[in-house]
DNA sequence: ATGAAAGCGCTAACAT
DNA sequence: ATGTTAGCGCTTTCAT
């Protein structure tokens, strides 16, 4: 890297003084227009950039804002991202990104790299792997802002932002039930992650508000990220001969679908599904999937509002927001005309 | 934010320099085993984390590397930018993340956000909106290292990672000949990319060597990033009766897909269909969507690697490299038994 | 084995 | 209207 043009390499080739530069910079009334002019036009000349490293060594804070999510591969995180960094933009700030590829230990560690970095606030959705919340405690207590979004946890306060899981699982397996299905297998989450306590909760609750018996033998766990997991689990689930499957992501969603078909079973005629997601390649299978559809570009841009109003001081209180969730109904899962 | 320990406070506290503090800190030999116990026991109690702007401002140079990528939603970029993400990781170097927007005006306030950040190198996918190159050349006068992906021009010259556009369409386009197509249309990408160019090119070698005359009226332009605009050219094309389709990203093959089933053709019997990406969802549709596989990923990590060696000065000459693309063929392309 | 001093680039009191 | 000074946190000569 070559030697960068500073303020101090302007004031000397212009006799003025770093601090006359710098304000003539940024258009301080005291300097006169002619000095603004020249100075200007050289550092134009030169290409002078900002150091933002020094401004904001200076200023005690970066224009960062953190970001930190499990894959940023996985559909769902790269359109919460995308949101972020609309929001974060328009505001002036840009996105550091860590993925914690699920692993707790390279969480902690992207953590330290956020705070080392002093960036202005973070944005989180924790590994797969974090059991406690400690490391996030301490960010917390050395005042930087921070929110989670989509996987929260109960052991820390934090503001946060999360789709109505219990609502979005509770009216897909309500609509599984009025399509007349009765035998209504799901495919789980990792139980320990919140979202899939409540999108678990929401299948039973709906079940029961039926008068369903719930069965056990109808719910597997897929812990994984791979669709195979989601296609295994249901070949599995079949021999319990369900009627429909509500599948607590995309991912396993679309295993169960060609499982399904692949056991020579028909969707939807023999095993309905829904699944759980915002992906528009729900609307490419046979039959096109239903969904509880995931407001994730809206999730990123509303979790980066609530940051940022924290960052500016504007907002001090934490604050929680759930989106809605709503049912969108395709061939998947029609069993009868409604 | 509240006040950062700094290693003049542990100075302070312990009665020691600030040197001897830093030293310690990083095990320097000779530094007692004692004060290095004793100030790494306070920085660990009170939880020191040192100020990444500081370092860098002295040492001149962020540890982050500069993404810039049209969209973070898009599946083939946010797949490069794990790539990326993984090898960047490894060799200690964070990201800083920009989103274009597709917009040239973005894409130059972004690469300047990250000059001035003074980020370690630059990895690029420019907008489609580009058509000139002088921002570019300005950072590479700087001396910052820079790696185009994907997206490369002829305009200026950099080190850049792309896949084989040319024989992948070919071989595509060579592949639906064998099937007995000979009314082959090509769903194009925007014209002035080189990847659209070098992908319509493949298309038009693979046809004259087959002796298949080259019929303009079977090529349609797709600027957009929309599976509605790969539908609707689609439907237009299908005026012209072809008998397969070759399309140059994978939105537009899902919505020809789509398209030519909604107009009560069959796929592949009526249109054999071919896409070019990298997507597990090309496994879902139905019939499966045969393709040329794009390795995103695998892109995402030779394009760090090799910015990596040029931010490290151990490679100084610019590298291109180009990845072999295969042909991936499903149900959405065959009809006859190979 | 430890300390003092200078400087990375920038800005904001505080002069003048 | 412009200059001087000091300091953000850290490291690294150059002392001692």
């Amino acid at each position: 890297m070559k030697t960068q043009v500073t303020i101090k390499h302007i004031a000397t080739a212009l006799g003025l003084s770093p601090s006359t530069v710098s304000r003539a910079l940024k258009g301080h009334p005291d300097i006169s227009e002619h000095t603004k002019a020249t100075v200007r036009a050289l550092a134009a000349r030169w290409e002078y950039e900002p150091n933002a490293l020094a401004l904001n060594l200076r200023n005690q804070k970066s224009n960062l804002i953190g970001v930190l999510v499990p894959r940023i591969i996985h559909h769902f995180f790269s359109s919460v991202m995308s949101g972020i960094e609309e929001v974060a933009h328009a505001a002036g700030y840009r996105l550091m990104v860590c993925q914690s590829n699920e692993e707790y230990e390279r969480e902690r560690e992207d953590l330290n790299a956020l705070v080392a970095s002093r960036v202005a606030g973070i944005l989180v959705s924790f590994s797969r792997e974090t059991l406690e919340f400690e490391h996030f405690a301490k960010v917390q207590k050395r005042g930087i802002p921070m929110v989670f979004f989509d996987r929260i946890c109960e052991e820390i306060d934090t503001s946060s932002v999360i789709t109505d899981d219990f609502g979005g699982a509770f009216r897909a397996t309500a609509h599984l039930i009025e399509q007349g299905c009765r035998r209504i297998a799901h495919l789980a989450g990792t139980s320990h992650l919140l979202i899939s306590q409540n999108r678990f909760e929401g299948y039973v609750e709906a079940l029961r508000q039926h008068g369903i018996p719930f069965d056990p033998a109808l719910v597997c766990s897929c812990d994984g990220i791979l669709q195979e997991e989601g296609y295994q689990q249901t070949v599995r689930l079949l021999a319990e001969k369900p009627d429909a499957i509500f599948a607590y992501n995309d991912i396993a969603a679309l295993g169960a679908i060609r499982a399904v078909q692949d056991c020579g079973l028909r969707v939807p005629e023999d095993v309905a599904i829904v699944g759980y997601c915002d992906w528009m390649a729900a609307t490419l299978t046979k039959p096109a999937l239903s969904m509880v559809m995931q407001p994730s570009y809206e999730m990123g841009k509303v979790a980066a509002e609530i940051l940022i109003r924290q960052i500016t001081g504007e907002e001090t209180a934490l604050e929680s927001r759930i989106l809605d969730t709503h049912l969108v109904v395709r061939a998947s899962s029609i069993k009868k005309a409604s």
